[in-house]
DNA sequence: TCAGGATTCTATAGATCTATAGAAAAAACG
DNA sequence: CGTTTTTTCTATAGATCTATAGAATCCTGA
């Protein structure tokens, strides 16, 4: 039987950092409990010391991937910086989340669908939450003017999370990516796709080449 | 002992579609032979009348999931379009493979990695091939003016692949979602965020209201 | 109708894998 | 050092699951 000594939890952390990067290798039904217990450094039945179940694991995982997901984003749409440092914000916080728990936020994304009902809308009323917000701030950016009016918040808050996953993935992937530069052109792209034109024409400077191809049709 | 009849090839397809929509329910691993079998209509011993083994079932799904997909960009980029057309056909195409072949596309996406490498590495080429046509429609619009200089067209390329991607899980997954606004909006957002301002800014029509908040900074 | 080929079935070998129970080892503590 | 508590181990029950072999059924064309 297990106890909740400061020790114990620190092992079960260690654990369930374990199960991350086995299931996101592997896939859940792909990964065994002996492959994490090995990875651990015990045998598969001591691993029943630190989780009911694999499911149980599995939960704890998804949860780990995106903890302080919620938390770091309620700060960024607290501040009241102008719109477009929190969209920068984001997107850092984001990618950045990517590379130091990678595995766990990989995790999150792929497998959560294969846990009970009731954890899953747990994570789901999290990854919810986090889209609001981020809704919320393309609101206020629009209220703002430095969005146009015409832009649909919904699609957009999806647009940024679905660009920041797939760049996540590739940054998991390969460790080579600059990860900088990937947050810049991100934000360069989301920021140019949907602020107010008349404004970002001010901003930019003037006088490049242009031609008229895709124009006349 | 299977034979290369034309029912036999029909039958097969079948096959391949039933086990494409469980793989994508229940991913490769937690998927069984007899869940397809079962879908089928037949047991599960039989199956192995079509496949010789569950992964080469998973290699077919693959490929079919991603088959005419290269095919219909390379068609798209070979038309004398403008670059918005171009990007316009290229988001169509992509998104609404997700609608009409979804299972068989999302589980290319998510399952491909547990295929033997060199399955592997096919699938790869033809996705690297996809990328990179889609890389060079991109150079072509800076070339031609519609899109500035200083874009990253690798970067531009896997965003849109990125983006699309990420919708058609959404499509897939819920399938009120209008597809077509969809399009437009995934097309408008990667079209203002790369293109030319200066020849936005003309084709835009002006006199909106303007602030200044993230101006100032 | 019947012969032969095509398709499906039943049954099972053999290899997993999860979870549990109880013994053993290690650590903590007086 | 001896006792208690925490942690790990071994061994295994029981439930899968994949793939194969050979029998049974269905279909087609002479």
């Amino acid at each position: 039987m297990p106890v909740a000594t400061e020790h114990y939890r620190e092992q079960r952390q260690q654990a369930i950092r374990c199960a991350a990067a086995v299931f996101a290798e592997k896939g859940f039904h792909g990964a065994s409990t002996r492959d994490i217990a090995e990875r651990l450094g015990i045998k598969q039945g001591s691993l029943y010391y630190y989780f009911k179940s694999k499911e149980e694991a599995l939960g704890e995982v998804c949860l780990y991937g995106i903890a302080d997901y919620v938390e770091r984003m309620k700060s960024i749409a607290a501040s009241d910086q102008p719109f477009e440092a929190k969209l920068l914000a984001t997107v850092t916080s984001h990618l950045t989340a990517y590379r130091e728990r990678n595995e766990a936020l990989k995790v999150h994304n792929d497998e959560r669908l294969y846990l009970p009902a009731e954890k899953r809308s747990n994570l789901k009323r999290l990854g919810s939450n986090y889209r609001q917000m981020l809704e919320a701030i393309f609101e206020e950016g629009v209220r703002d003017g430095a969005l146009r009016n015409s832009i649909d918040c919904h699609f957009a808050a999806q647009a940024v999370i679905g660009i920041c996953n797939a760049w996540g993935d590739l940054i998991v992937r390969d460790p080579d990516i600059d990860l900088a530069d990937v947050i810049h052109k991100c934000t360069d792209l989301l920021l140019n796709g949907f602020r107010e034109r008349r404004a970002a024409q001010r901003k930019q400077e003037t006088g490049k080449k242009e031609r008229t191809t895709w124009q006349n049709r």
